[in-house]
DNA sequence: TCTGGGGTCCTAGGACCC
DNA sequence: TCTGGGGTCCTAGGACCC
């Protein structure tokens, strides 16, 4: 098994059009340009946090010429794919974990080649996207994941454990709380019992103990470190078992036919992506929020589920439903913050189980189909209900978008 | 002035079935 | 004296992931 991760991925991509970058520490900021999600190198030495607000670090930005982006997830989307198209050539089975991770089967490598192998996908996947790779190996994920993890500081940025010692070595000097699915609540846990390291709690922990106190997950992990294989290969992914959209706004928003504009689109957003996997669903909540980051103001957080008589994929019914939602929850007098709509009981979307009385109508899949062709073809929301508003004041806030130089004709790269 | 947006899995408990 | 032994579906909450 191989892991791959990306390096700093958002910022390689805004790097791979702007070579004027390449210099420079790079940060990319969150939906609103509110807090820093991805930084480059260069940026994590001068001390940049992961996750802070940009407004904490602006000395730090000014004085260090940092670049800025917002975030450009049409691009980075994009970009992901042509990793994994290149990848795919190193390998027969391609489980792809995340934007910028994925794991390889390497079964038909044997281990004495593994170093080779991971250096020239390396380097092929630099040579034709631009995007560079950290790359670890190991006979478990858990174990591949902690060897690419290691291999961002290690020259050439491959490693291999290919011997029993060399695990041995890499758990001993790893921090429990830097293994795969051991977070915060966990890690504290095991260091009161005192597991320091990935060693100890790999081979000094009772498994029955770890069975009884961090249930079947943690026991899988103790074995996936022993090189023990729990975590299944996945190379076709299921559709998704529950779709969230939301985003904070722009600007405060009190009025309530904004928010209700923000609730229709996040729905239709939600219908489109439902469609998309080829499924419906049955249950919409809405939920919304003030600013919790705003102490002195009063607060309210509420959620409503609305659940339909049947499933549907449809954007009007969903919508709909979504405010309905809304309106047994919105109170007026507050300074909201966000919303966000979640649809759940998402089934595929034939067979269908139909309601007694109402004939489904064949136009309005018609519609939607019509609906999904046209936004693919020349962007979202170019047709869109007219709920959600015309000026959409609340809207977020992007800055500094780099160009979607690889989805969108207009926006493509120019030289000279 | 200003603090992101998505997901999954596991367990326990309730309601219900034969 | 004694009162079964399986299941499913759903939800909420916790923990974790990128």
């Amino acid at each position: 098994l191989r892991w791959l991760t990306c390096n700093n991925f958002y910022a390689s991509c805004e790097r791979v059009f702007r070579p004027d970058l390449a210099q420079r520490p790079v940060v990319v900021l969150g939906n609103n340009d509110g807090n820093i999600i991805a930084r480059s190198n260069e940026a994590k030495a001068i001390g940049i946090p992961m996750g802070e607000a940009l407004y904490l670090v602006k000395q730090l930005v000014n004085k260090h010429r940092i670049a800025v982006c917002s975030a450009n997830f049409a691009l980075y989307g994009d970009m992901s794919n042509r990793v994994m198209e290149v990848l795919r050539r190193y390998t027969s089975r391609l489980d792809v974990y995340s934007i910028d991770e994925a794991f390889l089967d390497l079964a038909h490598v044997p281990a004495s080649a593994w170093a080779a192998h991971a250096t020239d996908a390396r380097e092929a996947v630099l040579r034709w996207t631009g995007i560079p790779l950290s790359i670890g190996v190991g006979t478990s994920k858990t174990l591949a994941k902690l060897a690419a993890e290691h291999a961002k500081e290690q020259p050439g940025n491959v490693v291999a454990l290919s011997s029993t010692e060399d695990v041995r070595t890499l758990l001993a000097e790893t921090p429990i709380e830097e293994v795969w699915g051991i977070g915060p609540s966990r890690a504290k846990f095991l260091k009161a019992h005192g597991f320091e390291s990935a060693y100890d709690f790999a081979h000094r922990a009772d498994p029955r103990w770890i069975q009884r106190h961090l249930t079947v997950v943690g026991a899988r992990i103790q074995l996936e470190l022993q090189g023990v294989t729990c975590l299944p290969f996945v190379t076709e992914h299921p559709a998704k078992k529950q779709v969230c959209c939301s985003r904070s706004f722009g600007q405060p928003v009190t009025e309530q036919s904004h928010l209700k504009e923000a609730i229709a689109l996040y729905a239709s957003w939600a219908a489109e992506k439902i469609r998309a996997q080829d499924t419906i669903a049955r249950a919409v909540t809405e939920f919304l929020s003030t600013n919790s980051f705003q102490k002195h103001q009063p607060q309210y957080y509420k959620s409503a589920t609305v659940t339909l008589q049947a499933p549907t994929c449809d954007t009007l019914e969903l919508a709909s439903a979504a405010v309905r939602a809304f309106e047994r929850i919105y109170i007026q007098g507050y300074v909201y913050h966000k919303v966000g709509v979640i649809l759940t009981r998402i089934t595929p979307a034939e067979p269908r189980q139909l309601t007694l009385l109402d004939a489904p109508d064949p136009r309005r899949n018609e519609l939607m189909r019509v609906i999904d062709e046209i936004n693919g073809k020349f962007g979202r929301d170019t047709v869109r209900l007219g709920s959600t508003g015309t000026d959409q004041l609340w809207r977020m806030k992007q800055r500094a978008r780099s160009p979607r130089y690889t989805t969108r004709w207009d926006e493509i790269a120019h030289v000279g």
